[in-house]
RNA sequence: GUCCCCGUCGUCUAGCCUGGCCUAGGACAUCGCCCUUUCACGGCGGUAACACGGGUUCAAAUCCCGUCGGGGACGCCA
């Protein structure tokens, strides 16, 4: 899996998602990775994977194992896979070539205790003064005395220096350097800030745009100002948006839970083509009301001027309760639009596992005939075991009799109409049209109306009213099922 | 606190750059009607937004300034 780059140096884009193994891999992660993937499809480019795992600390191989879960139901595919980790020593030497340029220096203040309590970053740091003006040649005797530093990147803070660039989406940037602290480069444990990784992986891989979020717009300045310190050129950059919670804040994994997860709308029942297109309709539009699209339409759509700039609220509920409830409305309508869309087959086949799974013994065939009886009654690919239960059960599940009394009709005429029903059934054919027929014959030879009949045939092999046609439904169950449940609803009944 | 970004219906958005065609369009959700053997699908219709205040202009959602509001970044995390 582990390519090489390609030896020729070509001018098609290059793109990557870098996510770190530190949770699931989240919508937004997804996001980003879908947009950079579009875009290399769109323009023929090359998607690169890298695993951005260097802080030891925090990754996980079981947050490994869920980004790969996560991108492989995505089912998008990228071109070359890199772990940040094995990178290390071009890592060293592009601090290196920054130190010998006096870029950097080396700061020997012991590290921070308390590191993730946000109480130190509420001040404006910028540097340590003494460490920043120290002498090159007493650096180099503390460092070779073996004392412990971190280096830093001297930010040039002379008034009037500024740092800039251009993003694809947010336009020109610019800030003063005396507003950017002296980050680090190094720890003083050796390894690669983030920073300086990200960078020396994204100059080295020859990474053409950099598609992430809008998070890192400001962290942007420190990367150009490493980008120029080794002598490349920085890649063009674009950020999106951020998705946000309905309270506003950007959607994180501790404050809100599951429904951040990928693999949350995959366990749902979410077609993978659905959740991409309703990502895609969050913080880029592709300007023709166009809202339900393929992969391919969405390819062919892509560009980066489509990208907003106002962050996006997923909608989904906060203390959620059902799965209808759970996720935005828009992702489930969509997701039912992409139902609606799938043939017949390719719909019977993805439903097969959910019923299977739910502990349902289904041959292939007979899921082929349930199918169309469903597909525009389902928004998610779970709903068929409400929906479709029925067919799968060997008995009902107990069920109010009050159910088969039809409108405007009374006990009776339940009882009435399923002896008719009784009565007629085993000499009729099991397909829509006879069924049809002889149904309605019998309706009007009870004098009663076509849905009196209907309802109580229903409610007794369906065990409920709202249910898939009938005809349709009594040809898929059989004559057999049929009438056994008929009998049993009439033992109900009395 | 410092710096950066953003602000059109409840939500996603079109329109903004290149002022007038905007009595602001589409979609989801919601409400109502129709279709109909139930449900669903489908069809039709309704409610609903240019954050606020100043400019500029014959004309501003669109340009300028300010205010307010929201978000993000400031770590030897990524």
């Amino acid at each position: 899996m582990m390519n090489l780059p390609n030896p020729v140096s070509s001018p098609k884009p290059r793109v990557r998602f870098a996510p770190s193994p530190t949770g699931f891999l989240h919508v937004g992660s997804a996001r980003t990775f879908i947009f950079n993937w579009l875009y290399a499809r769109r323009t023929g480019g090359t998607m690169i994977l890298r695993l951005d795992d260097t802080d030891v600390e925090r990754n996980t191989d079981a947050s490994v194992q869920s980004i790969f879960e996560g991108l492989e139901w995505l089912d998008l595919g990228w071109d070359e896979e890199y772990k940040q980790s094995a990178r290390g020593a071009l890592h060293r030497q592009m601090a290196d070539a920054i130190l010998r340029k006096g870029l950097a220096y080396r700061d020997f203040t012991p590290a921070h205790t308390g590191d993730s309590e946000k109480s130190g970053a509420q001040g404006t740091w910028l540097f340590n003064p003494g460490m920043r003006e120290m002498s090159r040649d007493e650096s180099d005797r503390r460092a070779a005395a073996g004392e412990p530093f971190a280096l830093r990147f001297r930010v040039p803070r002379e008034a009037g220096t500024v740092v800039r660039f251009t993003d694809a989406v947010y336009g020109e940037q610019v800030k003063a350097g005396a507003d950017i602290e002296d980050f680090a480069l190094l720890r003083s444990d050796g390894m690669p800030t983030y920073h300086l990784a990200s960078c020396a992986d994204d100059a080295d891989l020859r990474i053409s745009h950099i598609i992430r979020g809008q998070d890192h717009l400001s962290n942007t300045f420190k990367h150009v100002l490493i980008f120029q310190a080794a002598g490349y050129t920085p890649p063009q950059f674009a950020h999106l948006p951020l998705l946000v919670a309905p309270d506003g804040t950007k959607l994180s994994k501790r404050r809100h839970g599951p429904v951040v997860s990928v693999t949350t709308y995959r366990d749902a029942g979410f077609l993978p083509e659905a959740f991409i297109n309703f990502l895609c309709l969050l913080g880029w539009s592709p300007k023709n009301d166009r809202e339900h699209m393929s992969r391919e339409e969405l390819v062919g759509a892509f560009s980066l001027e489509g990208i907003n700039r106002a962050n996006a609220v997923v909608n989904f509920k906060e203390p959620a309760t059902t799965a209808e409830e759970t996720f935005d409305p828009k992702a489930i309508w969509l997701n039912a639009e992409h139902i609606r869309g799938l043939a017949i087959a390719d719909l019977s086949q993805r439903l097969l596992p959910v019923v299977r799974q739910a502990g349902f013994a289904v041959a292939p065939e007979r899921m082929l005939q349930i199918t169309p009886l469903i597909r525009e009654r389902i928004k998610l690919l779970r709903d068929v075991l409400t929906a479709a239960d029925f067919f799968f059960v060997d008995q009902l599940p107990p069920y109010d009799p009050a159910e088969l009394i039809p409108q405007k009709g009374d006990p009776a005429m339940a009882l009435k109409v399923l002896q008719k029903a009784q009565a007629v059934l085993p000499n009729v054919e099991f397909r829509h049209d006879p069924l049809d027929q002889a149904l309605r014959a019998a309706a009007q030879e009870l004098g009663v109306k076509a849905g009196q009949m209907f309802q109580p045939i229903r409610v007794a092999v369906c065990g409920r009213k709202n249910a898939p046609p009938l005809f349709e439904t009594l040809e898929v169950l059989g004559k057999e099922t049929t009438l056994r449940r008929i009998e049993q609803a009439l033992e109900n009944l009395s």
